[in-house]
DNA sequence: CGACCTTTTGAACGTATTCAACCGATGTGG
DNA sequence: CCACATCGGTTGAATACGTTCAAAAGGTCG
């Protein structure tokens, strides 16, 4: 349908892991327990001695530039991928064509995890802006995960976390009207944001209103028109792809049916 | 909002399990390897020495009624369900109230999940008709995925599928319209009936088109609209929970956008 | 700077919802 | 065991919400 949401396999370029992380530089350069993001990560929440085992999982970085596809649905699995820097969306393509955005990804979250157990990934991840991912090689994750007990645990949660949040998103699509949808997503968002340390009323929107729409069940114009509504009613600010928000409560209130 | 849905904390009365299981009987009457679903059920696809201890993975079984739930939204989480016979869903209700059924599930297929990692159940299931059901308590588990590494892989895999199971539902709630979400709610149950030794082409559907439409993000009349369209275009024939499917190719054409 | 992509907004339309009435099936208590 | 209440399902008519089609303006990137 459209090539805008670039699901579908194009030909480009593979960054290999070995060209940004060379072998002698890796060492020093994969610290999990310096990187800020390792309260969200994989190995975040490990004993001090446990995280020094768990920085092996990190078996290298990968630059991935924007419009960039990290993996592409039905690529060989092999990895899981923890976001250093950056942001992605990630989606399928169904046999009839349709698509689909199933998530917006930040630092210190995990995509690729649908790759587990077939082989292959089961979607594809598209960067939206530059970004750099730790690769976490599966085999590694499994090791590690029968030594250290607590990764185990970790890693079990952080696969039931996407369930739970997949679940969140069926709520989002069977239970809620457009107005609802988008003020959920910007919530969200934000709340996001916050924990990165970034503001939570000020933000860069890095998705198209149409990978917004694809992932919320609405069409671009629909989103547009809400996003211009939620201005006129002074709960947010938008510019392009700048949003502010100005009235959270405000935007709770349209969650609760005004 | 609807009681129908029966997603809410009601009082009712625990199973335990140690009263359909006393510890005596337990051990000759649970057998995954003589389990008829085992190909399907987490202790399946093992090698028959590691299936030996597969099998302690089951604490004992327990019986839910019709309109039970198995587990609440919110009750601590201590393990996982294995389906023996009969029929779930599950569902959350949101701070708003808003009910949203995230799935249906049947014999062999694993419920509770998305308990793992935060301790309490995200979601509740509930029996669409007298049910019984394999414990498989998570600290067990755990355990066993360490020292057993083909359990391990097979329960990752059992998370990831439920997350490529969920992407699904979002393609669907998303990206579809009305009749095709209910042609691919239907292709879907056939294969399912299929793969357990039912007729794919004619079943009993247990839940209501309430349920239905909840699940497929639609309301009950559309459900209902839906089914006598189908039935008027000679794809189906359906009299109250009685289906049969007439014209599979059909069904898969309704998909296909005509 | 020019081509293309993204966003906005309007108007007409269509799909699914809402409201309502009715029927049949199911289950309970007298 | 039947009567009656309740629940589940079907169908019609009016409505509403989001989509589609279209045009134009604003950004972005090579």
């Amino acid at each position: 349908m459209s090539a805008v949401l670039a699901f579908k396999p194009v030909p480009r370029t593979i960054y290999m892991s070995k060209a940004e992380a060379p072998s002698g530089a890796r060492k020093f350069e994969v610290t999990c327990s310096s990187c800020n993001l390792r309260e969200l990560c994989l190995p975040g929440a490990l004993a001090a001695e446990d995280m020094a085992r768990a920085e092996n999982l990190v078996y290298a970085r990968r630059r991935v530039k924007r419009g960039e596809a990290l993996f592409q649905a039905g690529a060989e699995f092999n990895a899981v991928y923890a976001i250093r820097s950056g942001f992605f969306k990630t989606g399928l393509v169904d046999g009839e064509g349709r698509e689909q955005v199933t998530g917006f990804f930040m630092g210190g979250e995990l995509i690729g995890m649908d790759g587990i157990g077939t082989g292959t990934y089961h979607g594809s991840a598209i960067a939206l802006e530059d970004s750099e991912v730790c690769i976490l090689p599966y085999t590694l994750i499994e090791e590690m995960a029968r030594e250290v007990p607590a990764l185990q645990r970790h890693l079990h949660a952080v696969l039931a976390r996407e369930i739970v949040r997949d679940h969140g998103v069926m709520m989002l699509l069977g239970s809620m009207r457009a107005e609802e949808r988008l003020a959920t997503f910007l919530i969200n968002l934000s709340k996001r944001f916050v924990r990165r340390g970034y503001s939570a009323s000020d933000f860069h929107l890095r998705m198209t209103r149409e990978e917004i729409g694809s992932y919320l069940g609405l069409k671009l114009e629909t989103v547009s028109r809400l996003f211009s509504k939620f201005q006129d009613e002074e709960l947010i600010e938008v510019e392009q792809k700048h949003v502010r928000i100005l009235d959270i409560a405000g935007l709770e209130r349209v969650l609760a049916g005004k």
